[in-house]
DNA sequence: CATCCTCTCTTGGTATCCCAAAATGCACTT
DNA sequence: AAGTGCATTTTGGGATACCAAGAGAGGATG
């Protein structure tokens, strides 16, 4: 593989898992020593990362993408007519199979599971499902929505109970697409996006000071 | 502004007016002499507008985007639950000055004018609307599913009587808006983006032997 | 001691250079 | 005439060199 793409990935991987910090500034001449390699491939990474709105110019310099606790509502507000779009296509169209495979997914995330698996496949679950929807345009646009999602869910303190909601959540939607009730699983997939919107707000709105005290820049939701 | 952005301005222009043919390849050595800049630019131009699928790899090689016509329908159905949405909520957020502005783009359109100025309104009128809503997700998804969509509407066969049913179509979505009547206004909003992916599959069937002579790749849809 | 100016150093933007791999074309064979 | 193998050319990937602009330190001046 290219050393674009593994740069790509490693920094990606990075920004994702907030080893690199929300607003912290990346030089390419630092990112050169950490990986090694020339500026070419670092500045070709960059720009694709900026695509992904993971990384953005501030001025001439570049920054790890902050975190917007504002864009949450809006995120909600945009995964909600898709995902809805996307269980009622995949009672169409998913087969048993398919089914099965994110069932055992589910199962494998025991209460035992470290933290990276439960949000793994917390994560998982949605792009799953809009896959079976059979269409591209759903699966990138929720894939895009989860990443955006994701180092926000880091930050997000999980409680056991909440957790297990959301697994509920989760296996309700499953069991309404294999039962082939499209408005029931669209209704479920509807108040889980919801549900989930609100734990995350209340947890994170509460947590915003001590966020910004480990040097991360959290904007928005004043 | 940089260097690159205007290369990358420039040459996603020339694709999307079809200047530059779908499949057509590109080598960097070439861009090097027809922008009068050196690789480095060039090639973040190439990797920025990869990003946004307008130009890819095929190999090794830089091409333009072939033009996807099994995309048509998957870009429809990824349309509709986004749009309606969008309608509905421009009910509740719209300003009547919002509304006024994008009758008047709409009127600017007068049946003289060149075909040029009815391809970009087309395009418009859907971001617009997709701005009222307010969510900025809802809004970049529109804008790159039009951007998918511009080539191929470049390539449809306009008659005057499909024309004025879209602008027709427009209006009356603008009109339930207007009027604070958001179901009507999403059920005008799904025939539309219908009927507009019928007329759109129709043309472009019927032609696709003729655009292949041009020496597009057109793909899809066997 | 505060302020302003200047000089330096670092940064990102661009140009160019080198290399390996892939494509191209040509000659030679059958 | 068609096929095959080798030499040459071209290509993209990466490294490096150079530059102008901006930030920051340090010193001169009030």
């Amino acid at each position: 593989m290219s050393q674009m793409l593994q740069i790509h990935d490693q920094l990606r991987e990075m920004i994702l898992s907030l080893d690199l910090g929300p607003g912290e500034r990346l030089t390419e001449r630092w990112l050169e020593s950490r990986f090694e390699g020339s500026r070419t491939p670092i500045r070709a990474a960059l720009v694709r990362l900026e695509g992904e709105e993971l990384v953005r110019r501030d001025g001439r310099n570049w920054i790890v993408a902050p975190i917007d606790l504002g864009e949450l509502a809006a995120l909600a507000e945009f995964r909600e007519p898709l995902e809805t779009t996307a269980v009622r296509l995949a009672c169409q169209r998913a087969s048993e199979a398919d089914l099965a495979a994110i069932e055992a997914m589910l199962d494998a995330c025991q209460s035992g599971a470290p933290r990276e698996e439960w949000h793994r496949v917390g994560t998982d679950f949605h792009v799953e499902i809009a896959r079976l929807s059979g269409n591209p345009f759903i699966v990138k646009a929720i894939e895009g929505a989860m990443t955006r999602l994701s180092r926000a869910r880091w930050l997000e303190v999980w409680t056991e109970p909440s957790r297990e909601q959301a697994w509920a959540e989760h296996r309700r939607i499953l069991g309404f697409i294999r039962k082939n009730e499209p408005d029931a699983a669209a209704r479920e997939a509807s108040e889980h996006i919801r549900d989930t919107r609100d734990r995350l707000l209340r947890s994170l709105t509460d947590d915003r000071r001590s966020l910004r005290a480990r040097g991360f820049a959290v904007i928005g939701m004043r």
